[in-house]
RNA sequence: GCGCCGGUGGUCUAGUGGUAGGACCUGAGCCUUCCAAGCUCAUGGCCCGGGUUCGAAUCCCGGCCGGCGCACCA
C-alpha cells in the first residue's frame, strides 16, 4: 500500500463535500443519471472513474469473499416473482403506512401510532382504510403537535419496485431489494451443488432497488444500489470457523450494550479477544468482521474512521438475530457500509414453508441411532362422524400428543383440545404403533450468516477518505490518494516534449498490452499533467525525457509525496505490477534508484544532466 | 412525503423586466518547458411548463432536480 500523506481537512466539512461531489461529476465518477431530461431522483451513473473504481473495488470483494474464501459466485435475476417476497417477507414488510399530520406536516408510521394507542399488538399487517378507521375511533393525536389525525390519509409506502411479469397483470414481480433472495430462493439447488456439505458460501454482486422515500447526499441513499453479499449456510449446531487467519485483526467494536449506556466512541479490540469475551456471539460473525476489517484497510478506508457497530434492538431487520454494522465516517457522519448479519434460520424456514422443495441439509449422524417411534393412526371412520368438521384437527391434535407424550395415550381416554375446546376421545379409535427404527442422521435447517457490503457508499467513502486539499499561493489544489490497488488509471505516460511523443506513445502501448490502466498525455505543460492525474487519484506518472534516448530510463513520479525516481524502461511492467499489488511501495524504489525530483513539488527538478 | 433554501457555459460564479459577463476547464496553433500562473485564438450558458407583460433568464404559479431539517432507511 502507498503510505498516505496528511489526511483530508478534519471536522464536519459540508464544503468539502460539496467540492468532492463537484469533482466526482467534473472529472467523471459520478453524476446524476439522464441530467439532459432533468435527472431522476436517486439515480446515479458511473462515469469512466467512478466505474474503473466501482469494478476494482468489486473484483477484490470477489478475490477475497469469494476465491479466497471458497465460496461460491451466481448471478440471479433482478426481477423476482412476487410468491418469494410473501416468503420472504418483504411485501408486508416494505409496505409502511405513513399518514401526515394537517397541523405540522410531520409523517409518522401509522400502524406504530394505532399499535401504541389501541390494544393491537401488530397493525403491520391491516388495510390502510382499517388503519384510517383504527386511529378515528381512538381519536389518535399526532405526537408531535398533539393535533388530532382523525380523517387524515393512511398512504402505503411500497418501497419495493413492481412490475409485470408477461402482458397483463395476472403475475406480478418485483425488483429485489436485497440480492440475498435471489440466492435464498434457489437453495435447493445450491445446495446440490455443494453435495449437501454445511458450511457453505454463496456470494452475489449484482444491483438492489429500493423506492426510497427521500433519496439524499448523492450516492450514499440512492434507488438503484450495487451489493456484494456472502450467504453462508452454515450448521446451527456445527462447530465455527477457523479464526486463524483472523484471530488478531483488529476491530473497533460498539457493541449495543454500551450504545445502551450511552457510549458512542468504540473500542480497540482483536477477533480473538472478541470472541472470548463473547463481544460478537456468533463466531462466523466474528470472523467475517475480521476480515472485513481487513479487507476495507487495504482498499483505502481510514482506520480510524471505521468501526463496527452492533444493532441495537429495534433496529435489526425483520429477519435478523444479531447483526453488526461496517460504517465509515464520511464527512461528520457515520454511515453503513456493511452488515454483517445471523439470520438464523429465518430465510430457509420461511421458504421452506412457502415453496415445496426441501430448504435443508441432510446431516448424519455420527453413529446410526435406534429410536422407537411412537405411530398414531386415529380410525377417521370413527372420529368423522362424531366430530364432524373438528374431526381432521382432533386427528392432528393425536398424532401431535403422540410425539409429545405417548403415555397420555395408554388409557382409556384422552382430551385434546382443539380452538379451546375440548373433545374426550376413546383411545379404542387410536391405533397406536410403536415400532424401532435406524435413523442414520436428520434434516436440518442452516442457519445462514450474512455479510452483505454496499458497493456504491464503498466507493463514495474511497473517495472521502482519499481526498486531499492543500493550497498553493492561493490556489487550492486537490488529489485523490487513492490506493494503486483500486485507482482507475495506474499510470500516466508523458513525454516532456515533441521529441519524446514516440517513445511515450509506444510505453503506453506496451503497458496496456500489459493489461495496466495506463493514460497518455501531452498537452499544456508538464505540471498541468501532472495535477490532472492527481485530481482522479492516478498513483504514478511516467515522463519519458531526452535522456531516455540515451540511457533508457524514465522518471517515475509518486502522486502522494512527488518524488521522483529514474528507472530503466524495461523495469516499468515488474515495477508498476509490484507497486499496483502491494508487493513494494515507492519508497523502496527510493532506495534503490536514483531520486530526482525535490519531493515538494514547489519547483522544477535540478538540472537533469546532473542526475 | 412535508418544510426552508437554491437551480446562469463542462465546473464555479456576476448580473439586470429590454435574452448575459468573468474565472477555471476544454480544444487548436505557437512555445519545448519536470509539478496546474507563457502567448494567440476558439467552442460553449439563463432547469422545464404555464401565467403576468409590448417584452420574462429576471416577477408569480406549478413541475423537475439538488442541499439542509423532520419523517423513512426492512
Amino acid at each position: 500500500m502507498t503510505e498516505n500523506p496528511a489526511p483530508a481537512p478534519e471536522g464536519a466539512d459540508v464544503d468539502v463535500r460539496e467540492r468532492l461531489v463537484e469533482l466526482a461529476k467534473r472529472r467523471g465518477f459520478f453524476f446524476r443519471t439522464a441530467g439532459a431530461y432533468g435527472g431522476a431522483a436517486g439515480f446515479y451513473t458511473f462515469g469512466p472513474e467512478g466505474a474503473a473504481l466501482k469494478r476494482a473495488v468489486e473484483n477484490a470483494w470477489r478475490d477475497r469473499f469469494a476465491v479466497a474464501e471458497g465460496n461460491v459466485e451466481i448471478d440471479a435475476p433482478t426481477v423476482l416473482p412476487e410468491p418469494v417476497f410473501e416468503a420472504s417477507g418483504h411485501l408486508d414488510t416494505f409496505d409502511d403506512m405513513l399518514v401526515e399530520c394537517a397541523d405540522c406536516g410531520t409523517s409518522h408510521r401509522a400502524d406504530h401510532l394505532v399499535e401504541d394507542h389501541a390494544d393491537i399488538e401488530e397493525a403491520e399487517g391491516l388495510p390502510p382504510e382499517e388503519i384510517e378507521s383504527l386511529i378515528r375511533d381512538d381519536e389518535v393525536a399526532c405526537p408531535a403537535c398533539g393535533a388530532a389525525l382523525s380523517g387524515e390519509p393512511v398512504e402505503d409506502f411500497n418501497l419495493m419496485f413492481e412490475t409485470a411479469i408477461g402482458p397483463g397483470s395476472g403475475s406480478p414481480g418485483y425488483l429485489r431489494p436485497e440480492t440475498a433472495q435471489g440466492i435464498f430462493v434457489d437453495f435447493p439447488r445450491l445446495a446440490e451443488y455443494a453435495r449437501g456439505q454445511l458450511p457453505f458460501g454463496v456470494t452475489q454482486i449484482g444491483r438492489a432497488y429500493r423506492n426510497e422515500i427521500s433519496p439524499r447526499r448523492s450516492i450514499l441513499r440512492v434507488r438503484e444500489l450495487t451489493q456484494a453479499e456472502l450467504e453462508l449456510f452454515v450448521d446451527p449446531e456445527g462447530g465455527g470457523p477457523d479464526l486463524a487467519g483472523v484471530a488478531d485483526a483488529e476491530l473497533r467494536l460498539l457493541s449495543a450494550e454500551a450504545q445502551l449506556d450511552g457510549e458512542s466512541e468504540p473500542y480497540e479490540t482483536t477477533v480473538r479477544e472478541a470472541v472470548d469475551a463473547g463481544t460478537v456471539g456468533n463466531e462466523w460473525v466474528a470472523y467475517y468482521l475480521g476480515v472485513a476489517s481487513e479487507w476495507y484497510e487495504s482498499m483505502g478506508v481510514d482506520p480510524d474512521r471505521l468501526r463496527f457497530r452492533q444493532h441495537v434492538a429495534g433496529e435489526r431487520a425483520h429477519y435478523a438475530v444479531d447483526c453488526w454494522d461496517a460504517e465509515s465516517e464520511v464527512d461528520g457522519d457515520w454511515v453503513e457500509l456493511a452488515g454483517v448479519a445471523d439470520r438464523g434460520d429465518y430465510d430457509l424456514s420461511k421458504h421452506r414453508e412457502h415453496a415445496d422443495e426441501r430448504f435443508s441439509v441432510f446431516r448424519q449422524y455420527d453413529e446410526a441411532r435406534t429410536v422407537e417411534r411412537t405411530d398414531v393412526d386415529p380410525d377417521m371412520s370413527e372420529l368423522g362422524p362424531r366430530y364432524g368438521g373438528d374431526a381432521e384437527a382432533v386427528a392432528d391434535e393425536l398424532r401431535a400428543l403422540a410425539g409429545r407424550d405417548p403415555e397420555t395415550l395408554d388409557g382409556e381416554s384422552v382430551t385434546v383440545t382443539v380452538d379451546g375446546t375440548d373433545y374426550q376421545v376413546d383411545t379404542g379409535h387410536v391405533e397406536v404403533t410403536t415400532e424401532t427404527t435406524t435413523e442414520t442422521g436428520e434434516h436440518v435447517v442452516p442457519h445462514v450468516i450474512e455479510p452483505s457490503f454496499g458497493v456504491d457508499r464503498l466507493v463514495y467513502t474511497l473517495l472521502d477518505h482519499a481526498y486531499r486539499e492543500d493550497e498553493v499561493e492561493g490556489e487550492r489544489r486537490t488529489s485523490l490518494a487513492l490506493d494503486p490497488s483500486v485507482a482507475p488509471t495506474l499510470a500516466a505516460v508523458f513525454p516532456l516534449t515533441d521529441g519524446e511523443r514516440d517513445r511515450a506513445e509506444a510505453i503506453v502501448a506496451e503497458l496496456r498490452a500489459e493489461g495496466f490502466a495506463v493514460e497518455y498525455d501531452d498537452s499544456g505543460n508538464i505540471g498541468r499533467r501532472y495535477r490532472r492525474q492527481d485530481e482522479v487519484g492516478t498513483p504514478f506518472c511516467v515522463t519519458v525525457d531526452p535522456d531516455t534516448h540515451a540511457d533508457g530510463t524514465v522518471t517515475l513520479r509518486d502522486r502522494n509525496t512527488t518524488e521522483q525516481v529514474r528507472v530503466p524502461v524495461d523495469a516499468l511492467v515488474a515495477l508498476l505490477a509490484a507497486l499496483r499489488n502491494g508487493d513494494r511501495d515507492f519508497a523502496s524504489l527510493a532506495a534503490e534508484y536514483p531520486v530526482v525530483g525535490d519531493g515538494d513539488g514547489s519547483a522544477p527538478a535540478p538540472d537533469p544532466g546532473g542526475e
